[in-house]
DNA sequence: CTTATGTACTATACCGATAAAGAACGAAAT
DNA sequence: ATTTCGTTCTTTATCGGTATAGTACATAAG
């Protein structure tokens, strides 16, 4: 038997493809009764509509954004920031009916999501801004927003002021007296270890805005913070890995009196190596991160870090985005908005004087 | 500007639009030369690859597949299950290089993802099994694969052992001496609050099977539960609806000394309840959750639960939708298969023997 | 009674690709 | 020298819809 289609049940009905269209999609195109009578027929023919891809090539509209993961889709699913901001996305998406589309990078080279699937826009979510996908999405001339990315000239951003949160968390832990800072961050593609020159060598724009953030604190203060870099591994979010920086941190000549972390995971991990050194956080080592990870309210000793509103950046992303199909479909041309969204230091248990001079 | 498509670069380099097609999609199909002169022009020109949606159509394959969630998807990323269960998926699919498209059940009756959305094939996660998105699903003749629902014939499923599990649960309870177990359940849009039969009330499968295991070990002991039916609230995951449920049954003039919970999101709710009453977990009351979720080991006291393997669902899930999308692309007739999962009872310490009659 | 205005459908023309079969031509096999 | 291929392109025929501009007829306005 062959496929039904719109022909099938004009043929069946007696009337042009045309009306059929209509009834399902134009309802006010053509008299009650007869879409009835068409409805019908497509119902007793078991007709389920009009094929969504017929229908997108012929309307230029899908009905599904994409939304691009820098991480394996796997991580991003183990990790609460990431989950709290896809949610988000979801919630402001689901008033217009749209599907949300992951978008990974695939390890085959004949299939790559970015490039075909059909979409009607995409969200970049803390991507490395020169990678492959990233540039297929713009190739596509897809209606685009950058989320935690460095902005770029023409696409609409959302960001967070990850610099000024940086610089609070550092500032903090000088005014308590420290002065031997140090810092784990993380890379995407850069060396694992200790790192010269930090600010070169963070790639990726928020790792990079963090760094400068508590650069600018610690530098005011006369302080050089000695920076390991870990390697954002593809398992356990890193804790792990946080873990061995550490304790190489840890186990110099000269322990540093208080740590400053990527992220809430990372301090995680940092607070563990030093509890696994028998040191007391915050009476022998501070420890600061970054995020406000609904990780830092449930550790002990509850984390001190930098809150970011994910939901809001979530939130904010979703409607830039609709709003930029919106204005894709209708030409219009509006000044593209590069959103800053606050940070704020969140002090909890996890930080404390410096130990008196042993 | 007129877009650019294959016809363009074939106007440009003077060969057939098909040569050109076959550049891209079919390499071996030209000499190398003509396909770098091909690929130039395309790249001069700004084209950005065979659009995606006439590829579809042409092709009838789209790169993506659905997976349908009842909850709002707000609520799926909020819940560790269900994220843990589709990062499975996520990562099951990505040798494959399918982009994982969400479906929700959108507000509006002109958008309904699950009947407009090209997709070449989609999952149903404990979803009701009416539901008119699933409806339109099999309408579509996608291959579909059912998880966590009834089995339908004709459709792969994936569950767990739902109630052997439960029988499990119940029964560790009864071996530990409880006579007076009550269960508090949650439902899709049942009534809320006690119920009289809890089997008829349960509506979806996993809350059906669930109780006929509870209500399997109960009966055989002579044991006849209050049950407590939860409305499964569109905020919180239910911490808190079943706090209260939790209360309702603790201030019955014969307390229970045991509570079965349908997960242990409720469990943590039940057990807050107990606190705030003043009652000791497990000295004055048992616990027993489902799942195992993360959450569940991070309790205190460590919650006694049933355990499933939510990655290997989400595993199991992915491999049989693109073997199903195989077999409809092929014509090929396997038998259907049907999976059931083991579960597991994983005793912690959220359970004791009931306290001696006061 | 002619002219406007609607309503209900139809005709035509794409949307941007791919599949399958055919043509042209040189190389290998008989 | 003739047949048989294989390679490399081209031709033709869809894929299943939608937009836009008609056409036909009825009703209201002038």
């Amino acid at each position: 038997m062959a496929r039904v289609t719109l022909q099938t049940i004009a043929d069946q009905v007696g009337v042009s493809r045309m009306t059929v269209s209509n009834a399902f999609s134009r309802p006010d195109q053509l008299s009650a009764e007869l879409r009835e009578k068409i409805l019908a027929a497509a119902e007793e023919l078991g007709y389920a509509g009009p094929d969504p891809s017929a229908r997108a090539l012929a309307r230029g509209t899908t009905g599904a954004v994409g939304v691009l993961l820098t991480d394996s889709l796997r991580n991003a699913f183990a990790d609460e920031v990431a989950t709290t901001f896809l949610g988000a996305i979801a919630e402001e998406l689901r008033p217009t009916g749209l599907a949300l589309t992951l978008l990974s990078a695939s390890e085959r080279p004949e299939m790559i999501p970015a490039r075909d699937v059909p979409m009607d826009g995409a969200l970049v979510y803390s991507c490395n801004t020169q990678s492959t996908a990233v540039d297929w999405l713009r190739r596509r001339k897809l209606p685009l927003v950058f989320v935690d990315q460095a902005p770029w000239p023409g696409v609409p951003s959302i960001n967070i002021d990850d610099r000024s949160g940086a610089r609070l968390a550092a500032q903090h832990l000088v005014d308590l007296g420290h002065r031997r800072i140090d810092i784990v961050t993380t890379s995407i593609l850069g060396p694992k270890g200790i790192v010269d020159d930090p600010i070169s060598a963070a790639d990726g724009h928020v790792v990079r805005q963090r760094m400068l953030g508590w650069l600018d604190a610690l530098h005011e203060a006369g302080i050089e913070p000695t920076v390991f870099q870990e390697w954002h591994s593809d398992e356990g979010s890193g804790k792990e890995s946080a873990n061995e920086a550490a304790g190489i941190l840890l186990d110099k000549p000269q322990r540093p009196t208080a740590i400053l972390c990527f992220s809430d995971v990372i301090a995680y991990g940092v607070v563990q190596a030093a509890s696994a050194r028998g040191l007391i956080v915050p009476d022998d080592l501070s420890v600061v991160g970054f995020d406000d990870n609904p990780l830092a309210q449930r550790m002990r000793p509850a984390l001190t870090t930098v809150r970011q509103d994910v939901a809001a950046k979530g939130h904010a992303a979703a409607a830039a985005l609709t709003s930029a199909i919106e204005r894709s479909r209708t030409g219009a041309t509006t000044r593209v908005r590069h959103v800053l969204l606050p940070t704020e230091l969140v002090v909890r248990d996890s930080t404390a004087e410096p130990p008196s001079t042993p």
